[in-house]
DNA sequence: GCCGGTCACAAGGTCGCCTTGTACCCCTGC
DNA sequence: GCAGGGGTACAAGGCGACCTTGTGACCGGC
């Protein structure tokens, strides 16, 4: 497996049509972007580019490996900005803090479109430290001005704090590809889920309480509602259970995009239940953003997600 | 910026909740995963894990990390997967050969999840040989046995070859984010486009051509076309020149998902053009497919993109 | 109180990668 | 025809990252 470094030197040659004006790109000399082509088609066995004495070409198979990994290093450009973002020793500039499933799916995405439009304004972007945490955490943060501004999903807009909309999201029910729940015509009813064991977060989550909020709504307030197969603390941990076998889960959509599409997970219809759920900017104070980095901030978000 | 290798580690240790558990895993010594951890955190600045006597435990920016992490090692995956398929020193068991289109955006994904499904039934995958090439040359090279089986898109499933539908995509009309026309209200109509210099692939490419044959549809054959405002060899050159300001592009909604997603591109409706096409495994012999690999093969991903 | 499990510190070896210096090739223009 | 600029290849030497082995300390269960 090629490293980082190796597939951004690809991407120099790929661009600039020749060994050395890839070595200028990246800082280094000629001879290094040479032998690190060299030890990369040595080490994947396929050859990529084809040298001469007036520059360098891709490869047919190099055509295709330069696509791949530009979407890889986009990737890896998302979590480098997320861990700038967790640095916390800068002097803070703009102290974010997002519940965990803002921050795991979507703040990366923000966090480098952000800095690309400032760039393009020739200027410098804001310093972001991200604090992610529990969305009961998030908003004590944002309360004691312990962040500037905070992310969190749910209905619960806490009424001593200003909140804007800046996206949606739905919770949904996924079993693993196996499952016989696949092979279902109809969907699963409220009632049905309710006397369902599944996979869980721990309790206090709110991905957690939206279900259970959501399950009430539909069946009243003195539901029987099953205890979980398992509660489990982290997103991950619950994925990787259901992947075990251990039975359907109820996750965010965004958490669940990527398997479902990888299709190491199934999406399951549900039926009499309304999952969605809205994503909020939260801040103290007076009623409109401060002007500022923090308006700045949620503008663009805003801008970002609405068409989507 | 933290190494693939590095980011295996600190999953591994998050699946097995202790260094040593992750060091038989990854297969090195539990000082060497202790190392890369440290280093890992002092280059990101970022503590990531907990250690105690009984265990290390992530930290909650160590959670983040982790998920982020876990995307970027799948998207690592699927440039592992198409390089093995590029590497042609192997005995072919299966040679494939799709058009660069889906050689770039949909090949990976379908050989990860082929070899998953393998190793589910505690099989190995076959051994998959990939030539990319345009769809000229992919079906030439069916008709030649030079390759078991091919991906093309586009309606024009040659007479003499067999061929099934295993997908679906769609041109669509993409301009830089600050391009007039994203302010447009009404869509583009397909005698606007006719009259507008686009940033084109080469004569040849079946996306061009794909264009051409949908323009000419709607306008009758006679049509004027304003010829391409430039022509280039690859879809990412088009892309970047579109980037770079040179004007809309019509392309693959599989090659823009992402710009798109990224908010660097942005979608342009468009009236009156029929721009989707299918995406066919086309092959030699037979109605049906032959069994075995091919027939494998081809059943695996039909039946992993109709549902999508 | 022993034992299995966990992690940390220290010394030494290997290997990858980069740099500098040099030589060769191709094209262009005088 | 020949110099010059841009391009690549070969060779030697240095630095640093990473891994291994050996050893010590801490925690909890039987």
């Amino acid at each position: 497996m090629p490293e980082l470094g190796a597939l951004e030197v690809l991407l120099a040659v790929a661009r600039g049509g020749s060994l050395n004006a890839a070595a200028r790109e990246v800082g280094v000399s000629q001879q290094a972007v040479s032998a690190r082509i060299s030890s990369m088609e040595a080490q994947t066995g396929v050859p990529l580019v084809t040298r001469s004495a007036r520059g360098s070409a891709l490869t047919p198979a190099g055509v295709v490996v330069v696509e791949w990994a530009s979407r890889l290093l986009d990737v890896a450009g998302e979590l480098d900005a997320g861990l700038a973002a967790l640095r916390q020793d800068r002097r803070t500039r703009l102290r974010v803090s997002a519940s965990l499933t803002i921050a795991e799916h979507l703040l990366p995405g923000w966090l480098v479109s952000l800095q690309a439009a400032a760039r393009q304004r020739a200027q410098a972007g804001p310093e972001v430290v991200l604090t992610a945490a529990n969305s009961d955490t998030v908003i004590e943060q944002v309360r004691r001005d312990q962040a500037d501004v905070g992310f969190v999903e749910g209905p619960q807009a806490p009424r001593d704090l200003r909140s804007r909309v800046v996206g949606r999201d739905a919770l949904t029910l996924v079993v693993r590809h196996d499952h016989p729940w696949t092979r279902r015509r109809r969907p699963v009813a409220a009632q049905e889920l309710a006397a369902t064991a599944l996979v869980s977060r721990e309790p206090g989550s709110g991905t957690r309480d939206a279900l259970v909020a959501a399950l009430r709504a539909a069946l009243g307030p003195g539901a029987v509602l099953t205890p979980p197969a398992m509660a489990l603390s982290t997103t991950t941990a619950v994925r990787a259970a259901v992947l075990a076998g251990a039975g359907p889960a109820v996750l965010s959509e965004l958490a669940v995009a990527d398997d479902i599409a990888g299709h190491r997970l199934r999406r399951v219809p549900l039926d009499g239940l309304d999952l969605h759920r809205e994503l909020r900017a939260i801040w103290r104070g007076p009623s409109r953003p401060p002007a500022g980095a923090v308006r700045d901030l949620i503008a663009h978000i805003a801008l970002r997600e609405r068409p989507a």
